[in-house]
DNA sequence: GATGAATGAGCGTTCATTCAT
DNA sequence: AATGAATGAACGCTCATTCAT
């Protein structure tokens, strides 16, 4: 395993861009993208600067990148949630996915949850954005009332912070999850209530 | 010649660290920590870089002393908290109240909230998380089960999201302000149900 | 001489700005403004590359400033030209003038001689070009002949080439000076005599 | 798959060399030869720039190749020149010649005259130098006075400023040249006045 | 006849910070 | 209470060039 003729270095057939997206992502998430230099990229690569460039044309082309790559299934959803009766069940539905999505590109997220002045700056700051709203426009109902909305909001936010910010509660992360999701549903469930008259 | 108010200079008696403080926080709200330079918050004051250094050590205190007067109002209402009884009475009063602090100091909490990444590597992370786990714990019930746990959580975290994310909805704040609200207290009061059997 | 306290550094009393833009100016006429890398002109200097950006704010902006204080005669000269009658004996005394201006920045103008495609790029570009344009405007009378014209283009190219191209004749340069200053005035006085029919 | 005619492709029957060559040439005259990179190149001509090393050696080297092969005609003009009895009208056809020879390279003398700077430090410096200098030989007279030869020398730089530099007069291209011939005849015609007595 | 992948050197620029005055 | 002048370190990026395939 490694290299066909030497350790030195490692397998380099052709999955350069692949690992600078792996080690790019785990960078940024950790310490935020502004703190992150290419430099510190390439030398964990043990590769050069310049080859970083040979493979995106700027830093921010490899977190758009990676955006790209990564939020796919959330765009799937949305356009599957779009064609969808606006019932309760499809709500729920969707948190359930919306879950599942999040915990499939957990560390994405969790850049963009915690670099958001910067994500605002960057191409990517936009895309996300109308995706939320596209979230959004699909669990409320635009004549229920303004509390009732809130709680669709909340609910979209309650999933994000039992990603990141719940972290470090004591207990099973899988039973947190279930938890977090159940307080998700409820919302949605309450705001549909509350929408269908009493 | 440079009398004291002559316009030329703004009225500078002896506020220069005051106005620091303000031009920074309203760039680092804007911007973001790391995107603002010295140089920036210089220039908007017409001062020059070494007059910031004679009233802050470092940039990170400019933010550090922005933080300390700012939550002040928050670190108050942990310490009274800590001293009611944990009814429910108490946790909506928290969660009130809570939100009234948010407000306050509204474009720091912007700031916080966007600029996790780089708040976790500043001294004033720990801090930060700390309160936050103070207050959790004043509104937690911690024999009560997870999902209750959770909603109280979520509840702290529908205030936050009222003020930032949900600016970009159609309606009027003051209205928004106390569906959130609302929306809070209820669910730190669904969390109070369960946890008292029922 | 040198330092009051200590020889190690030059004096440094406030002239960087000029030594940078002597240096600068030496280091562009010899190798081309490309060629030469704010690095060089730093360690010339004996001072960091960060010194040079407290004095200007980008490279351009050096051959900038060196431009503006350098070409300020030959404003004047046409200043003073628009406002003279359009003999012959004002344009030959325009032709003897600028002879005396290119030789008091000769370093500038063998470098915008030499970095025509450079200058061009750059914000000097447009306001050389206009000089030039004026210059020619004065000397020239737009009612004569085209070849009249020619010749008080090639008047004002032949003092150019006196100065760079012909250096490596084998002549005393005074001597050579005073050639090319009557074979310019020759030309404009062919032009002149052309264009008044006679 | 990838037939020889497909038009995806340009039609590249070995001529990529020549196309090299014609876009280096554009893009040198356009922007300067240190501005233009052989990224640019090759992007133009829609290969890779490790293709680009295939056909030359180094970037100085498609440089070098256009100057050889279009500055022939005036290497073939000195040669003539040279086994020419040193009349008049030697000079005069000399004159002639040599506007020709710059016309058909047009290009590649506007790049010389623009980027003189750089082209001193290139291969082709001395040798672009020497063939000047060849030139001047032939139609100065060693022993005429220094004005006469200024006259000569004036009578080659006014071909040239009336290839690049008189290109922004309003008048038709086709006239303008016989004028600039005209007068660098002129020029060389008064200096031979001189220097046979007379 | 060319590409894919990479390198090493260097560039212009910006930053937080220092310190004598 | 503040400035003028500078630094050292780093940054994102580009360049000409190389070489195995």
């Amino acid at each position: 395993m490694g290299g066909t003729m030497d350790g030195t270095k490692q397998q380099r057939r052709g999955n350069t861009r692949q690992r600078i997206q792996d080690v790019a992502l785990e960078l940024f998430a950790e310490q935020g993208y502004e703190k992150t230099s290419l430099r510190e990229i390439a030398e964990r690569l043990d590769v050069t600067k310049a080859a970083l460039y040979y493979h995106f044309k700027t830093k921010e082309e490899i977190i758009v990148s990676l955006f790209e790559d990564l939020t796919q299934p959330i765009q799937d959803l949305i356009e599957w949630g779009r064609q969808q009766p606006h019932t309760l069940e499809t709500k729920r539905e969707i948190i359930r996915r919306y879950s599942d999505a999040l915990d499939g590109a957990a560390p994405l997220f969790r850049f963009m949850q915690e670099n958001q002045a910067t994500v605002r700056e960057l191409r990517i700051g936009d895309t996300f954005k109308s995706r939320m709203t596209g979230l959004r426009d699909i669990i409320i109902d635009p004549e229920s009332s303004l509390t009732d909305q809130v709680r669709c909001i909340s609910a979209l936010f309650t999933l994000h912070a039992g990603m990141f910010v719940m972290q470090d509660m004591e207990s099973d992360p899988e039973e947190r999850r279930k938890a977090v999701l159940e307080v998700a549903i409820d919302l949605v469930t309450q705001a549909d209530r509350g929408s269908r008259g009493h």
